[in-house]
DNA sequence: CGAAAAGATGCAACTTAGTTGCAGATTCAT
DNA sequence: ATGAATCTGCAACTAAGTTGCATCTTTTCG
């Protein structure tokens, strides 16, 4: 049994989860990834048809229950999910979707300051934070190939700059 | 013709776009709601029936294209629409989502400072931000009802303190 | 250990957000 | 008014996510 193994099952045992090979198996993908992954990622990651697309939601939904696994917001319309790690109480780390590789990046040493509302009587529990823009390999082609076209609105990961 | 009805047209011939019942419907709509509306609450506010959903979804389309809606991301899995308005080119206003009743505030007083990245070479084009938590009504019952329980994990919108 | 209870899994069928192709209807420039 | 460009509606489709139910695992406790 690897270390991370370990881990796991004890993550599970702390939330009074049962151990099962589903679950094992999800938050191996997910520490592996260190990144947030649809449900479809998960499951090509694990062994070919090892688990049922169904296994894998309930599995995500009692992660998510639990607190072990946060769903992460990004600009695709599908669930994407990541272990709640290098999270504090009131936020995660802010995700970075690269609009040129469609790439998203775990922004964990990035600090954002909570908000403030003005309005009295709002009570913030999370507050998420995601940006757009180009990642270094992306933003270094783009300034190569066109001098001045970068930050074209594009919401699905293929930009006018040698993708 | 309305004053609001005059804008739309001018949005429109602004962004080289037929000005035509489905735009200007839509446009009145999201103005109307002033919240980011998902394309079948768009529908049912229009006149029942007066459009097609594939026709909603390709004037949003277009009106995202030109910049004149943006995609609010919320934590419900299916699009949100909103106005570009109280936009800077950078960055939306926050949204709020209260988990207890659901419903989803546009924080346009609220401002956050653009995220710094320790990394170089990231171009940020920009930044969204989305809180969650309880809104001065669900955050005053929930303080009557049950002194010692609000910030459970909730993602859609029930919350066990006086629904 | 072994059995019962609690809980997880797989399957099939379903719901719903969002898309595509195409024919017919609008809009706009002239 | 007319033609070219552009929208719109319809029907059919794709894919994410859900539900019910029977079966199988995991845990607990004797």
């Amino acid at each position: 049994m690897s270390a991370r193994d370990r881990k796991s099952r004890r993550m599970l045992k702390g939330a009074a989860l049962y151990c099962t090979k589903a679950r094992l198996a999800v938050l191996a993908a997910l520490m592996e990834a260190a990144r947030p992954l649809r449900q479809d990622e998960i499951s090509e990651r694990l062994a070919t048809g090892a688990f049922d697309k169904v296994t894998i939601y309930r599995t995500l939904d009692s992660l998510v229950d639990a607190g072990l696994v946060h769903r992460a917001f990004l600009h695709e319309r599908t669930w994407h999910f990541e272990l709640a790690d290098h999270c504090t109480e009131r936020q995660c780390h802010p995700h970075f979707t690269c609009l040129g590789c469609g790439r998203t990046h775990c922004l964990t040493d990035a600090s954002v300051p909570m908000v403030k509302i003005a309005h009295a009587g709002f009570v913030i529990s999370r507050q998420q934070v995601r940006l757009e823009g180009l990642c270094p390999a992306c933003s270094a082609q783009c300034a190569a190939n066109s001098p001045a076209s970068a930050s074209t609105s594009n919401t699905h990961g293929d930009i006018g700059c040698g993708g």
